[in-house]
DNA sequence: GTCTATAAATGGATAGAC
DNA sequence: GTCTATCCATTTATAGAC
């Protein structure tokens, strides 16, 4: 991929994490990176297209970071810890929240093929952390109780819920949510 | 409040929750209420205004709810239902999300003074939750362990995500998530 | 690949008549 | 309180030169 398709999409992550798809604009795009707004529409048609483009790289990084996590030999809790700590770096690096959670809160001003984007991703998290969670359970290490994919929705929800929160109220509370967490995932 | 003001807030709401707040105009409210922008200028001469009149709707609304909830006797978890299904039937009404929640998401692009009022409404909710979870526990209906507050932040912010995971992948998400609560919340 | 120039639509907002 | 008319900035997007 050319240096300049990479800057844009990395840009526009950014800038979806910190303003939201539809608030951003090829002109912030234009003036962060010094080209004009035509030569950003010459990689990307059009702000449909960039989308998808961020689409593709983000499922990309969510394939490769499991496929990662799954290969070591880590505990269940060693890869919900990477989890969260990948997703919560990457929200406060820019002030900003996780890019799906951004993306899946404006879902209902995206194009069609968009959403069904989101939803592919949303879909794919929700089973990468339901297999950590009925492994870690498998293994004794979890002790949660019930359904193990309502948990995981309990889990990537309240974690996109707490970068919402805690981008306005103080990282701090992030850290008192994942406490909390971790006692409801240990179990009895 | 004058009937139009009225409407203008209620229908703002839905918008808020359906597509956010940057991305509804007056025109929407304009082709909806069948009046011209300008008449809904006359009413809140910025949007900013409008935004504010909406926050402190929801704080009345936020106040009047825990209000009644804590007069009746009613258990803790039968409070904690009510707020559940107060704002699940907020958000299915319009197929939208909790209208707080999309504003969280949107704070990036919110004016100073917005972005305070967002923070005394987030505040509020989790003293009220933290409220309702610490009873919860000293009359050992809960059984859960550690900080209420953390536990009541884990609690909205799930609460939150799950509204914008259900809207996009199903509604029957929702319960799944909510009985994963429950387990969580009854502890040992 | 990047530029200038520009189109066409939409955004928030105001002046002044009724 | 609502309207018409209008302003100005911004938005997405395109045409065509370099």
């Amino acid at each position: 991929m050319g240096d300049r398709k990479e800057q844009i999409l990395n840009l526009s992550i950014e800038l979806i994490q910190t303003k939201g798809f539809d608030s951003f604009s090829y002109q912030d795009l234009s003036k962060r990176l010094g080209i004009t707004k035509a030569s950003i529409h010459y990689h990307f048609a059009q702000k449909e297209d960039l989308c998808l483009a961020i689409c593709d790289l983000m499922m990309e990084c969510m394939k490769a970071f499991f496929d990662q996590v799954n290969q070591t030999s880590i505990s269940s809790w060693e890869k919900l810890d990477q989890f969260f700590k990948k997703g919560r770096e990457a929200a406060e690096k820019y002030g900003g929240i996780c890019p799906l959670s951004s993306l899946q809160a404006g879902v209902g001003v995206l194009p069609e093929r968009l959403k069904e984007r989101i939803k592919l991703l949303g879909e794919f998290e929700v089973a990468c952390l339901t297999k950590i969670l009925e492994e870690g359970r498998e293994k004794r290490e979890m002790g949660f109780k019930g359904d193990a994919r309502g948990q995981a929705i309990f889990i990537a929800s309240a974690f996109r819920g707490t970068l919402q929160f805690a981008r306005i109220h103080g990282s701090e509370n992030f850290q008192k949510m994942y406490d909390q967490l971790k006692l409801s995932l240990a179990g009895a």
